[in-house]
DNA sequence: GACCTTACGTATCGAGCGGTATGGAAACCC
DNA sequence: GGGTTTCCATACCGCTCGATACGTAAGGTC
């Protein structure tokens, strides 16, 4: 669709990396959520100026989009690593670890920005969270299926259902970034997660 | 502080019944959270206008910290009985049950006013954030002190981690209220609850 | 050089926000 | 009924929000 440029350039090439300006606006929705970064908030850490801003990224809304492209790609990659472990306990274990580093190591804010974006506020992000709510749904689905095929392997004893035992893994990951982004303590949520592998049922 | 009364009522009675008016501002920040609540949303629902309001509440913060006193009170009742529960794991189903119960029948909004409130907002609802956090903090203390209680009385193996089990249950109760905010079934809901259940070591 | 296209910088838009000043109406006291 | 106290209603405050108009600067093509 806007693949062909005849001539590459024209015109005033812009005076900033997109990718770098895209990557400190995730961190501002990361850090204060879709409605609490303002527009102001948003071009001052990406070092640009607003009419700038809205020539590259169109609108607030779009530019969010734009960052939550860039967070699953480049932070929930092991989401997608998980779910080629071997048994369902692998999985499990890889999502939990995963969550766990994430919110534990480097320099990166607290907090899951699906979480956080998935939880109402005004109504003008409610267009927002339904984006949100509906990746989260697909990588469910994903989920969904890789459990039905462990329960078809025999990771898991017969009374265990794999739809529940997602919404369940959904939960305690869901809970872990919560409290995560509310200022729980590496060793807490270490235990969490621990825990959590203790009960794991099967393989 | 605010007992002593000599002369009862002086001046034009109010028109209104500020519990009532309480009620309807409850349900407004629970169905779009503290910053999603206009001043002109709250007193369109409690049916006054905004100077009355101000008047009998103080200000959007202050209604806020009411309405959470409220939410404690009426909705999360079920937290402290669960704790009388005679082992830990009829904690755990109770306090599980409570929730889904909450999330799935009678006609209040879906979600948690707790969960929703202490997911980062703008800088304004900051203080809002732990205000709710240090409240769910005591919860928790109190359902440590339950858990500890229980280990001495043999309800769980020796290996389980009282704190770690608290984080766990608070992540997985926390999970569900976000789930059930973003529109989650009440079967995907119970089905959670009974995998949880399941999974839960001792008696 | 002239010309075209695009980006930048300033200054601003209309709308909505939380919160109030002000004047009149309603109930109590004496 | 006068005086006092409090409540209600309208209209408004300063501020910030997301989004833009407009004039200027910078690069590429010929």
């Amino acid at each position: 669709m806007e693949t062909l440029d005849k001539s590459p350039i024209r015109g005033r090439p812009r005076e900033f990396c997109a990718e770098e300006a895209l990557v400190a606006a995730l961190r501002v929705f990361w850090t204060k959520g879709y409605e609490g970064a303002s527009m102001s908030d948003l071009t001052e850490a990406m070092g640009i100026t607003r009419p700038s801003l809205y020539a590259a990224f169109g609108n607030k809304e779009s530019l969010f989009k734009k960052a939550l492209d860039l967070y699953e790609r480049d932070k929930l990659a092991y989401v997608g690593a998980a779910l080629e472990a071997p048994t369902a306990r692998g999985v499990a274990e890889r999502l939990l670890r995963g969550a766990l580093d994430m919110q534990t190591t480097g320099s990166d804010p607290k907090g899951c920005l699906g979480v956080i974006s998935s939880t109402a506020c005004g109504s003008e992000a409610e267009c927002i969270r339904v984006e949100v709510v509906a990746r989260r749904a697909s990588s469910d689905a994903a989920l969904l299926r890789r459990f039905e095929r462990a329960k078809a392997e025999g990771d898991f004893p017969d009374h265990i259902d794999p739809a529940g035992l997602v919404s369940y893994l959904s939960a305690v990951i869901q809970g872990l970034c919560l409290q995560a982004g509310n200022g729980a303590s590496t060793e807490a949520l270490e235990s969490l997660v621990k825990t959590t592998l203790g009960l794991w049922p099967g393989r």
